[in-house]
DNA sequence: TCTGGGGTCCTAGGACCC
DNA sequence: TCTGGGGTCCTAGGACCC
């Protein structure tokens, strides 16, 4: 599936957004402009976007957010997550970027690679441009890094914010090894892109203390001591590329829909409900990316954090033949669900995972002699697509299959307490100001 | 009372085969 | 019949990312 690769380029701007979230709530309310805003995790469980203002008051990523309610008295902002707003203010974002070239990796929702080789000009004022440009168009504040590697642009984006000198934007591209070196030579190691909270601190045990360190390291103790990975990393900070270019967004291999409950959850026939909600959003997910799956996995588990019976289980059906339809996903997921199953726990969450996610090919094509009768799964195809689209118009909840029904106080659905409104997204929101 | 969700890649080890 | 060596495929688990 790895098609849309080829040799990366050598001039490398990752960009990307301050405070993705935050900023996106800030652009429809301007009030909350210099005030400590932070953006909740589903359920209004943890903080998963914090503005400079509320760093500084010591929030930490992934802070539960019961132990800094207290904060709200010195003027902390908390808002639910609002991932259709934040989706929508990405492709506008990734729109105004790539204007400035052709080339662009959207990376994740909030940054993107982008190509500036033979591009005119400095990097640096390219960088400010951009800047200016998505500042100005889209209202979010970016951050602009570029180097000859993936690797060194996400750095020089990391500097680009640590030092405010720079104004927001790094170049490291066209420096020579001895510059670059003393460029990265005080950027602690776990915060190289690729280093993680293992790798961190057992390269700090062994002397590899700094971004420079682990460029000079040798490669093959590197790579018999950690992982290739770790190896292509070091060799990208000296400027040589490892990681490919891709053009094209690939489609998933899995596709995964879990949320964890706003209650805990006892009764099989609410768990069929969460699951069968899960599984239909899963599918929707595969037909947009036009696959079929081949299996599916199906978990539920009591909560992580409270003492008291625990059960965790999964379980994987495979199916009889690769499907995009809900209903033979729906049979899969249940039967995998009343597998795992056991009464008696407080579950806190449930799962359901695509697996074996290939290209849908059309039925005739996989030479099976005694196959599905190919007219009924085109009535399914088409009906599936009509329900995707009605969905899409007119909001998610429109059609739900059978099984999926629910209250709207049913116990597994999300705590939302601080939710804002759908601005850019839903008719009923768009006259409300600030 | 209260701690998110969705992905990728690599590696080690077992099963199986010649 | 006391018994090597190499290859492939699959899976589980661990590391990382945002």
């Amino acid at each position: 599936m790895g098609a849309q690769t080829r040799r990366p380029p050598s001039r490398i701007a990752l960009i990307d957004g301050n405070s993705f979230y935050c900023a996106c709530e800030r652009v429809l309310r301007p009030a909350l402009e210099g005030r400590p805003v932070i953006v909740l995790s589903n359920n209004d469980g943890c903080a998963i976007a914090r503005t400079a203002e509320a760093k500084a008051m010591g929030i930490p990523m992934g802070a539960p957010w019961f132990r800094i309610q207290h904060l709200q008295a010195r003027g902390l902002v908390a808002l639910s997550a609002n991932f259709a707003l934040y989706g929508d203010m990405s492709d506008r974002m990734m729109r105004v970027i790539g204007q400035f070239s052709p080339a662009q990796e959207i990376y994740s929702i909030d940054e993107c690679f982008l190509d500036l080789t033979g591009l005119p000009g400095p990097g640096r004022d390219i960088g400010t441009r951009i800047r200016q440009r998505v500042l100005r168009w889209v209202g979010i504040p970016t951050c602009v890094g570029i180097g000859a590697t993936k690797t060194l642009a996400k750095l020089a984006n990391h500097l680009a914010k640590s030092l405010p000198r720079l104004q927001g934007v790094c170049d490291l591209s066209g420096l020579g090894r001895a510059e670059l070196m003393r460029a990265i030579r005080h950027v602690p190691v776990r915060d190289v892109w690729g280093v993680g909270r293992r790798l961190g601190p057992s390269l700090e045990a062994s002397g590899i203390r700094t971004a420079a360190d682990l460029a000079q390291a040798d490669r093959h103790v590197l790579r018999r001591r950690y992982s290739i990975v770790l190896a292509k990393t070091a060799q990208e900070l000296c400027g040589e590329p490892a990681i490919d270019w891709e053009d094209a967004p690939t489609p998933r291999q899995q596709i995964m829909s879990t949320r964890s409950f706003g209650l805990p959850v006892r009764d099989l026939a609410e768990l069929e409900q969460a699951v069968s909600l899960f599984t239909s959003r899963a599918a929707e997910k595969l037909r947009r990316q036009q696959s079929r799956a081949g299996a599916v996995q199906v978990y539920i588990r009591t909560s992580r954090f409270r003492t008291g019976p625990w059960h965790a289980d999964s379980a994987v059906v495979p199916l009889d033949a690769p499907t995009d339809a809900t209903s033979m996903l729906l049979r899969a997921a249940l039967s995998g669900l009343r597998s795992v199953f056991r009464p008696g726990f407080d579950y806190a969450k449930a799962g359901v995972c695509l697996l074996d996610v290939g290209p849908a090919a059309p039925v005739a094509m996989q030479g099976e002699l005694f196959g599905p009768d190919p007219e009924p799964a085109a009535k399914s195809a088409r009906a599936m697509a009509v329900v995707d689209q009605l969905n899409q118009r007119f909001g998610s909840r429109m059609i739900q299959v059978a099984s999926a029904l629910h209250g709207p106080d049913a116990r597994w659905q999300m705590r939302q307490a601080h939710r804002s409104p759908n601005y850019t997204t839903a008719w009923g929101d768009v006259v409300r100001v600030g």
